[in-house]
DNA sequence: CCTACCGATCGGTAGG
DNA sequence: CCTACCGATCGGTAGG
């Protein structure tokens, strides 16, 4: 990947190692010496280490948030009012984005918490805001009969932790592809919604 | 909670905020401070960081071995041959362990990777077979037509990736008590494996 | 369980 | 981007 800016190669250096180590188990020095120069001259790019937590946090959530945008927009034009399909094209967002950058997609599901008070309440607010998108179309899809019977704030809570879960064991050189483990966690999900005939 | 030894309330003092903060967010001073000593009062107790959560991730991992063994063994006296009845077996164990003791639960799954490289190996390679037990029940499952084809890989990981999640929002005081969580994740894994008819 | 202390490292600043 | 440095805190030890 060719580095644009110094900052961005500060932020993507940092999202491996927040990943590998956490936030916390991460100093400043860490970073500066995985780019060949003195702790110190961090501070001529960075105002500080939480700043650039919060800059791989707010970009990763803008990233979630814009494929759930044009997953709902393209679901309301091609098959309006269908759950199976507005779910599906969500699950399918949701492993694009964490796959596409899977350092940046896991510090956001696991080092949001590490950010000072108000931050750590912005990014809670639009993580419950994401989730509710997820609630909302297993809710449509229960009312209109297509899901089966479930409380849809479990229902929702375990597929996001399930999609989650990728950013684990995902490896852009293993031996699936992004698109067929996309493929799989639609099936589980739908599956998981629909139940028996 | 009464505690027994000391040694058992660092345990807990220290699973509750190496669940919040993390291992290397957490320092021995923290730990001295939630049990009102000086911190360097808890090292006639413990021979190191690390040693603690050594103590907790161990201790975890058997709770979680020994519920298995004994829905395993359940399985094989009442329902042998069944795989719906094993998985529902496994989840209802996993749950149960996690519930009894949630922060000891989350250091468990979250905390491990910051052991040192052999005794990371160690939980790795227990995780692994942890986890095979789920697989092969799955991959039972699919063998006799119980279960849809699916990767059981994939299924077993993001099936137990769920269930781990129950960590992250489960509040002994909330709404819905241990074994009504167990239920529903009973309910979604079954689904998710069983399919449509 | 305490006080006193160790060397190492932390995030960050000053000044070039 | 560097050197030099700051006060604070880290895990841990000595000796009582």
């Amino acid at each position: 990947m060719v580095e644009l800016t110094r900052r961005q190669a500060i932020e993507d250096v940092a999202s491996d190692l927040f990943r590998e180590r956490g936030y916390a188990g991460t100093s400043i020095r860490d970073i500066a010496r995985a780019l060949s120069v003195q702790g110190a001259s961090l501070y001529a790019h960075v105002d500080s280490k939480e700043d650039v937590l919060w800059a791989i946090v707010d970009r990763a959530a803008s990233r979630f948030e814009a494929a759930a945008d044009d997953a709902e927009r393209g679901v309301a034009s091609r098959r309006p009012g269908d759950p199976a399909e507005a779910v599906a094209a969500l699950v399918r967002a949701h492993i694009q984005v964490l796959t596409a950058d899977v350092d940046e997609a896991s510090v956001f599901v696991h080092e949001w918490r590490a950010l000072g008070e108000m931050r750590r309440a912005v990014i809670l607010a639009r993580r419950d805001a994401y989730e509710a998108r997820f609630r909302r179309a297993i809710e449509e899809g229960i009312a209109v009969g297509a899901f089966a019977m479930t409380d849809p704030a479990i229902a929702s809570t375990t597929l996001l932790t399930a999609l989650n879960g990728v950013a684990t064991w995902y490896d852009p050189d293993g031996r699936l592809p992004a698109g067929r483990i996309a493929d799989h966690l639609v099936d589980l999900a739908l599956r998981m919604l629909e139940g028996r005939a």
